[in-house]
Parts: structure tokens; C-alpha cells; sequence
DNA sequence: TTAGCGGGCGCG
DNA sequence: AAAGCGCGCCCGCTAA
């Protein structure tokens, strides 16, 4: 098979050895827009380091050998050369661990095209081949498997002995594809106009570039440096509750193997089904959604087991095994694994995967460490600072539902918000008639002294809540009534009750819908856009499902613009050279830096005002932000 | 042995 | 018939 199905230049290679290396570093210093890709050990982004990288700039194309990078420091320092990549924060990372700073902007081609097609894979290879129709040869088909047997090292060992041009085509390909498709969707991404939700901005928002110049482009590096500085764990925290754990999950199995009359494994669902459908006759209490295969399986996940709990033990000690080996495999384990020489870790910050524009965090996961209601070992105070630093942390209070009230200019909500109300219990207050200072009072009386008065109080504000958070994700009456354990008929009524009092969020719920149906695209306050062909479906449940969509995406898309640009402020205003406050976590809606003790209140101070006023403009709703600082996630939290 | 899927469950 | 948005990881299970 050919490497291309299209003709390229001739790609050139060089090492510290080459006669015209110093001709070729002065041409690589002097273009100003190049892209780069590096062939490397592997892939662990603070351990692995280029072994090969390559260049592509104009007509040029060209693979290097790792010995030739200390010749490019100018060109790496310059501040004003925009670098193309493909996974821009990897090949970064790599260059990093060799002591390489890219000091310019990191154009990332996966992240341009995420804006465009967040439906599609954003693979280098995929995009070529959507983009030009351009096909090649990946890493694996050409030099073999990477697992057990051949690491990526060992396979371009063997490349370079046995065919080192073949290893310089496939690495110069890369960086051709990656400057290609720059190209490409630079073009695509200024003819793709976009507005921004909010009329303040919009004069700002014109076409998708402007979103990834102003927008994404910056925060590529800004999640980079916080990737690089990682958060420190307490390793000896983590190992010593290990062994407690697991006598814990051994003990749990062994009452369950004690009431089964038999050793079964508790982990799995079919041999649950085994037990609870076939020798007890339990009847289903809810179906797994249907899948690819179309089979409805009867569940057996923690809201079936907490039903049976009440009169069967063996549900209950289930119940328990489930929590105890889910801490245990994913965060006690899981998560000391993967820290580095210093006990920190770096997880993966994603910037082109959620379809709203949020983040997801990867290997290891950072954004679903348990919190307190699920943390029996506390592990969020396994999240540390250094010594002589703390952890501020710093989360927006009911973010969504202010950008709700923003979006709808709900005149009622507004008021809730700008007294200075909790929202839930403010709109607790203003739908079912209660005064306002009666949910204050019933949510701070202890449990045991709680009035029927106080419950139904409660009860309005915990209605008040799920019903406003229902609303954003478009919840049916059926799911309500479930979660607020009351009918079908009477959760129908409470949803009546939140809309005739906030009139203006009904609206909105109705106007996403039509400008969706009307664009086919769902919109955020920095212009993102969502393709939703669905919305005009004539499939009901597609329909149904786009329409949730299109309520959702411009509340959780324009919480992520809200946090991208108080971090991208926070950066510029460089209180890492300032005060040496690093970032070093973003959760959604909450941002965790370290901080040397000394500068924590000047920190503290800039990090609130950067977090409420994000944007050029102050939207119609006050943002507020709870900031803490301690030694630990669990203590600042 | 590995890859992919489904079930289950952690977070916002 | 089912009807809540957005993610990633662990485990069991099956197919290759």
C-alpha cells in the first residue's frame, strides 16, 4: 500500500550531523506559521520524549531527528510563531520533557475541527480523509502493534534499522496533513457565522474563527500549563487506605457469600440476574435502556437494589460492595497509579470531546472525584498542596441557572438572584407562596427539631430545585415525580406552578427550541454552535431528544465559555509569574489553583474578580463565586 | 491476548 | 415504549 493517495514534496531529513542543518534551522526560524508532530517513546505526556519530529511549512516538508532539536531553541522561543498540531498539548508535553517550551500560540486542528463537526472523529487521520479525502498509513499499520510485546519505542527502533525512509514519510505526513488541514479549516471556520446568545457580546462573535482565535486557540495553552503542573497527591495517604479498603470489600463478600448459601461473584450483573430473577423470583423494577442489540435486560443498579434493600439484607450488602469497590478501583488504586516521580498527577484536559464545549478529564479522570455526600475515605483530602502552598478553591454558586436567567431575562428570577437569595429556596418562596425567611429557617434547624411547617418548606425548596435543574435538561413528569417521590399528576402541577411564576425562562425553553428548528444549530454566548439535525426528526423520541438538546446546550455551552474565559484572564494575568500561583484543576464550574501561602489573599482577591466579571461586558446577571482556600481539595472545599 | 460492548456509577 | 444534559473508568463478558 502507498503511504498517499495525493502527491507531496520531497520530504527532507536532517540530524545534528546534516551539512545544511544551520541553512535549514535559519528557514524554519524566519516562517512564522509551521507545523510540527513528534514520534515518541510514548505516550504518557510527563514521562515519554521525542525520538523523531517533523516539520511542515509553504511547500516544505520535513522529518528530523530528535539529536537536531537543541538547533531550533530560536525558533521554539519565539513568541509571535503560531505552531499547528494535531493533539497540540501532547506533542507539547513531549517537547516539554525534554526541556522544549513552545513559547508561541498552539493551533490545535482536532479543536478547529471539533467546532465545525463535533459529531466526528477528530483523529489527524479521519480529518484528512473528511476533509480531502486524503488517506495513509497510521502508526500501527505501518511498524506494527503497540501492546504488551512492542512498545512505541521498540517498533521505531526496528523502523529505523530496517526502513528509514518509510519512518521519515510517515512522520512527515503528519505534519503535511496537520498544516493541510490547518488551512482548510482556517478557511471553513471564517465562512461558518455564528452569533452569540447574548446581544453584549455579539458584536465581538461574527464567525466560528473568531470564537477559535479569541476563544479556544488561547485556551489550548492554558490548559496545557495546567495539565504540566499537574495536582499533588498524598500517595501515602492513598496506599495506606488501601489495605482497609479491600478488607472491607473481603469481609462484605464474605456475609454475601454467607446468605447466598454460595461463592458468586457480586460484580457481576449476570450472575445478579441469576440470583435475584431466577432462584427468587424478584420481578424487574426497571429496564436498561435499549442498546445496539435491542435487548431490554432487567437492571440491577443501585435504585433497583435500594427497593429490595428494605426487606432483603443481600441487596443491601450489594449496595455496599458496589460502593466500596468502585472507590477502591477507580480512585484508591486508579488514581495513585498515575502519579508522577513528585506525586503528582496530570490528567488529560480534553478539549474536543463534550458536544456543549465543556471539558472531559482523562486519564485519570479528575472531574468525577467522588465528593463528600460519596467519599467514606475522604479521598478529595488526598488532593494536596506542596508544603508552604495551599489549594484555592474557587466554584461558581448555581452558574447554570444564573446564565438561565441571563438567557431569558427573566424579570422574577432576576430579582431572586439580585437580592442576594439562595436561588432554590428564593424560588421555592416565589412559586408556592411561602416566606422567603421560613425555607431559610427550616434549612438551617437541625433534623431533629424540624416542624411539619419545615418539611413541607423542604420539601418546596428540593421541588424548586430539581424542577429548575429539569427544566434546563428538559425532565419529564414521570422522571420529576420519581425523584420528588410524590405522582405523576402532582409533579405536573409543581412544573405548572415554576412556570407561571418565571414566565420569561418558559419562554426560553420555547425559543430555543424554534431558533434551533429555525437554524438547525444551537447556540452559546461566545458564538459555539451546535449541529442539531435531529430537531426537525420525524421520529418522535429524536425529535424529543434534539429538543432537550436545544434547551441544554446554550445553559451548559455558555457555563464552559463563562469558565474558558476566566481561566484564559486568569492566565494573561500571569499570577504564576506574579505570585507563583499555578493552576492546577478546572471541574465545570470550579477552578483549583496552588498557591504559596504567602500570596493566598492577593490571589484569592484576583481570582474572584476574574471568575465574576469574564467577559468585556458584565452580563444582566451578577455572577458569584465561592472561593476557599486549605490544604487540601476536601479542606477548601 | 486483545478489542469492543454493556451495565453500572462517579462528577458537574 | 420511553421519554434528563454532558462526560470517563472499572468490571464482566464475548468474539476474534
Amino acid at each position: 500500500m502507498t503511504t498517499w493517495n495525493i502527491d507531496t514534496p520531497k520530504t527532507e531529513y536532517y540530524d545534528h550531523t546534516s551539512r545544511d542543518l544551520q541553512n535549514f534551522v535559519n528557514e524554519v526560524t524566519a516562517a512564522k506559521l509551521k507545523s510540527i508532530d513528534t514520534e515518541t517513546t510514548g505516550l504518557c505526556i510527563w514521562k515519554d520524549i521525542p525520538l523523531y519530529w517533523s516539520l511542515a511549512f509553504g511547500e516544505r516538508r520535513a522529518t528530523l531527528h530528535a539529536s537536531a532539536l537543541p538547533y531550533f531553541t530560536d525558533a521554539f522561543n519565539d513568541p509571535t510563531t503560531r505552531w499547528v498540531l494535531a493533539r497540540a498539548k501532547y506533542d507539547a508535553h513531549i517537547l516539554a520533557n525534554v526541556g522544549i517550551e513552545l513559547k508561541g500560540q498552539l493551533a490545535d486542528v482536532q479543536v478547529m475541527h471539533s467546532l465545525l463537526f463535533c459529531e466526528r472523529s477528530h483523529r489527524l487521520k479521519d480529518i484528512c480523509q473528511h476533509l480531502f479525502g486524503w488517506r495513509w498509513m497510521d502508526f500501527q499499520d505501518t511498524f506494527g502493534k503497540i501492546g504488551k510485546l512492542q512498545t512505541a519505542e521498540q517498533l521505531i527502533r526496528k523502523a529505523e534499522a530496517h526502513d528509514m525512509s518509510m519512518l521519515a514519510e510517515y512522520a512527515a505526513n503528519d505534519a503535511w496533513g496537520t498544516l493541510a488541514c490547518y488551512h482548510e479549516l482556517k478557511s471553513q471556520l471564517e465562512q461558518a457565522p455564528t452569533h452569540s446568545l447574548f446581544r453584549d457580546i455579539a458584536p465581538y462573535i461574527r464567525t466560528l474563527w473568531d470564537l477559535y482565535e479569541k476563544v479556544e486557540m488561547p485556551y489550548t495553552k492554558v490548559l496545557w500549563f495546567t495539565e504540566r503542573n499537574g495536582i499533588q497527591i498524598n500517595k501515602a495517604y492513598l496506599d495506606s487506605i488501601s489495605p482497609t479498603a479491600v478488607a472491607e470489600i473481603q469481609a462484605t463478600e464474605r456475609e454475601i457469600y454467607k446468605l447466598a448459601g454460595r461463592a458468586f461473584n457480586p460484580r457481576s450483573p449476570a450472575q445478579l440476574h441469576q440470583y435475584f430473577f431466577e432462584e427468587k423470583k424478584y420481578t424487574a423494577v426497571k429496564f436498561n435502556k435499549v442498546g445496539k442489540t435491542g435487548v431490554r435486560n432487567k437492571s440491577v443498579d443501585s435504585s433497583v437494589l435500594e427497593v429490595w434493600a428494605s426487606h432483603d439484607p443481600m441487596a443491601a450488602l450489594l449496595l455496599k460492595h458496589r460502593e466500596y469497590t468502585k472507590l477502591h478501583g477507580t480512585y484508591i488504586v486508579g488514581l495513585a497509579e498515575h502519579a508522577d516521580q513528585f506525586d503528582r498527577i496530570h490528567t488529560t484536559l480534553n478539549q474536543d470531546i463534550a458536544r456543549t464545549g465543556r471539558l472531559s478529564s482523562a486519564d485519570p479522570n479528575l472531574q468525577n472525584v467522588p465528593g463528600a455526600e460519596n467519599d467514606k475515605w475522604k479521598l478529595r483530602g488526598a488532593f494536596v498542596a506542596r508544603p508552604g502552598h495551599k489549594l484555592i478553591v474557587a466554584d461558581y454558586k448555581q452558574l447554570e441557572m444564573r446564565l438561565l436567567a441571563c438567557a431569558s431575562l427573566d424579570p422574577d428570577m432576576i430579582s431572586v438572584i439580585e437580592r442576594g437569595w439562595d436561588i432554590h429556596m428564593g424560588s421555592a418562596a416565589m412559586i408556592f407562596g411561602k416566606p422567603y425567611e421560613d425555607i431559610v429557617a427550616a434549612k438551617k434547624r437541625p433534623h431533629a427539631q424540624l416542624t411539619d411547617y419545615d418539611k413541607e418548606c423542604l420539601a418546596d425548596r428540593a421541588a424548586a430545585k430539581t424542577i429548575g435543574f429539569g427544566l434546563i435538561y428538559g425532565m419529564g413528569t414521570k422522571k420529576l415525580a420519581n425523584s420528588l417521590h410524590c405522582t405523576v399528576k402532582e409533579a405536573q402541577s409543581k412544573i405548572d406552578q415554576f412556570l407561571a411564576t418565571y414566565k420569561a425562562v418558559d419562554a426560553f425553553k420555547d425559543e430555543a427550541i424554534k431558533e434551533a428548528m429555525a437554524t438547525g444549530y444551537a447556540f452559546t454566548i461566545m458564538g459555539r454552535r451546535r449541529d442539531l439535525p435531529e430537531i426537525a426528526s420525524h421520529r418522535n423520541d429524536e425529535r424529543a431528544s434534539g429538543e432537550r438538546k436545544a434547551r441544554n446546550t446554550p445553559i451548559q455551552g455558555s457555563a464552559a465559555d463563562v469558565v474558558k474565559m476566566a481561566q484564559i484572564n486568569l492566565y494573561k494575568a500571569n499570577l504564576h509569574g506574579r505570585y507563583n500561583c499555578i493552576p492546577v484543576l478546572q471541574v465545570h464550574d470550579e477552578i483549583i489553583h496552588e498557591c504559596p501561602d504567602e500570596a493566598v489573599p492577593e490571589a484569592m482577591a484576583e481570582i474572584q474578580d476574574w471568575m465574576e466579571h469574564p467577559f468585556v461586558i458584565d452580563l444582566a446577571v451578577a455572577l458569584e463565586v465561592d472561593i476557599k482556600a486549605g490544604n487540601s481539595w476536601y479542606e477548601a472545599k
